[in-house]
DNA sequence: TCCTGTCATACCTGCCAGGTATCACCGCGT
DNA sequence: ACGCGGTGATACCTGGCAGGTATGACAGGA
């Protein structure tokens, strides 16, 4: 009576990420027709009017908007318990799952402390295989909610923590990285109005959440790329500390003064019980 | 192909509580054949063992239990979408909403802040009109995760977090409640210690997420009995420092040494995106 | 005014969810 | 040993509904 079918909740979510019914069925490889149908029974059965249809295109309700959220959330759900329970499936014997731990890396992040973590849990008794999922700079939090991956180390303020259990690492300070030789590699520290506006050397951009904020530096998609970026005399970027670690001859680190602490955590799905992340928790806190 | 029905999760969460499929299926409300049918199904497109069928009875394996928790998680959210899409519906010009906020409170609990909290939203421009639902000693997390609530008002250390955005409002300390002439009132406080163990007054016990912990001391359901219980020098509770206001005249209140402190949270689901949620935080924030 | 793009309607069909009847199997009493 | 009760699985049928095709209604633009 009440109660919504997964089925139905990717036909609405589809329509209103299109906001056209033809290219929605399409995506979802259906014809158009018992799309529309659904959509109806849909609202039908909410009683509530979930699109606005005006002659050439559709757009949301204030009820449409709830449903978009909360549904993709559902969604995200779903299709994490099934990953999660394929995953769990080849162990069995309830005694001893062996199970894995798939872990979220932003690619070249904090690479010293994932090496200890991963060494100080392989030498735990009874530790669970993990494997590590590299990912892209905002990528975490969607794949911890649909279950790609059980446990994630995520960086404050990049990333938010709503709705993890997390636990603080460590928190380190923030650099300019510009080309060796640039005059502001003199000073010994700069802050980020310093950097922001340098005419020759536009701040390079990073994407959030898969969109680049407007401006004029140059728009970044991996480490690489931005290293040479820089080391061409290009761009100027502000990282954490840590990544002084992977600075060319070429790249001159000075200190920000200003520039918000990066906090790395540990954060996993808030109502994860498995044993094995427990273990890599505690292990992490110990560090 | 590999997208789970909000179906096949109600049938498995089914199976998986009762351990029965008889017994499931009645609950159901379907026959048993099908359902047992639908099981293999799901694990076949699983690729999962979830149940293993010894003759009389049925016990959970380790993907099983897992499903049974992601399961009941994500079930939770696509009946929690269903409702707040219904409780959006009313309103529906995307301009002005005019949201309801339904705001869950262990009865009796922090009732100065819950009326300052009310008076002072009231008093906002714009506010949406706010519901507040009576609930049980450990009942909020349930109401927010299944959308019978929008937001609520926690204690930790008895609510857990785990899942929730929050802010804290106000921490206060706790007191033993004694019957009045009891020799212990003449201390000036008292420790957890001191009254764990009087001889004549076993410490009450109070539910949490709706079992008792074992112990000698009565099995309280509502705050009416715990006062008169202890009115009746049957008894001694522990409780913070506000419920002063609801003792009677033959309660004695002593402040305890080494109880954790109470703090109480506004909490709610941690990807809401209401204005009026946000709203009411701002303004609890500000109290 | 026609044409085009959009969503809704009408109607049909095949599949699958669910029901009934029954089986296979085990444990347990006598 | 034998039947009996209780368990989940199997076989088979059927009705409803999900989905397809064809077409309508209607608005906006040239």
């Amino acid at each position: 009576m009440d109660t919504l079918e997964t089925r139905e909740l990717r036909y609405f979510v589809a329509v209103a990420e299109e906001l056209h019914f033809g290219r929605a069925a399409e995506r979802l490889g259906m014809a158009q027709p018992p799309l529309s149908r659904a959509i109806q029974q849909l609202e039908r059965r909410l009683g509530v009017c979930l699109l606005q249809r005006n002659r050439r295109g559709v757009r949301l309700t204030g009820a449409g908007e709830v449903l978009l959220h909360e549904g993709r959330a559902a969604l995200d759900a779903t299709v994490a318990a099934a990953r999660r329970t394929r995953r769990a499936g080849g162990a069995d014997s309830p005694g001893g799952p062996r199970n894995r731990l798939v872990l979220a890396v932003k690619a070249a992040a904090s690479h010293e402390l994932l090496r200890k973590l991963l060494d100080a849990y392989a030498a735990e008794p009874d530790s669970a295989e993990i494997e590590v999922l590299p990912c892209g700079i905002c990528e975490q939090e969607e794949l911890l909610r649909d279950g790609r991956a059980d446990v994630a180390l995520m960086h404050t303020p990049w990333n938010s923590l709503a709705g993890f259990d997390s636990e603080a690492l460590t928190t380190e300070g923030q650099v300019a990285v510009l080309p060796a030789g640039h005059p502001l590699t003199a000073r010994e520290t700069l802050s980020l109005a310093d950097v922001r506006d340098v005419p020759d050397l536009p701040l390079a951009r990073w994407p959030t959440h898969g969109t680049y904020a407007p401006g004029p530096g140059p728009e970044i998609h991996n480490q690489t790329q931005l290293a040479q970026l820089i080391a061409l005399g290009r761009t100027v970027a502000v990282v954490p500390d840590s990544a002084r670690s992977w600075l060319w001859a070429e790249h001159t680190a000075v200190p920000l003064t200003d520039a918000p602490p990066v906090v790395t955590h540990i954060a996993w799905p808030a109502h994860s019980r498995s044993l094995a992340l427990a273990g890599l928790v505690r292990t992490a806190a110990r560090l």
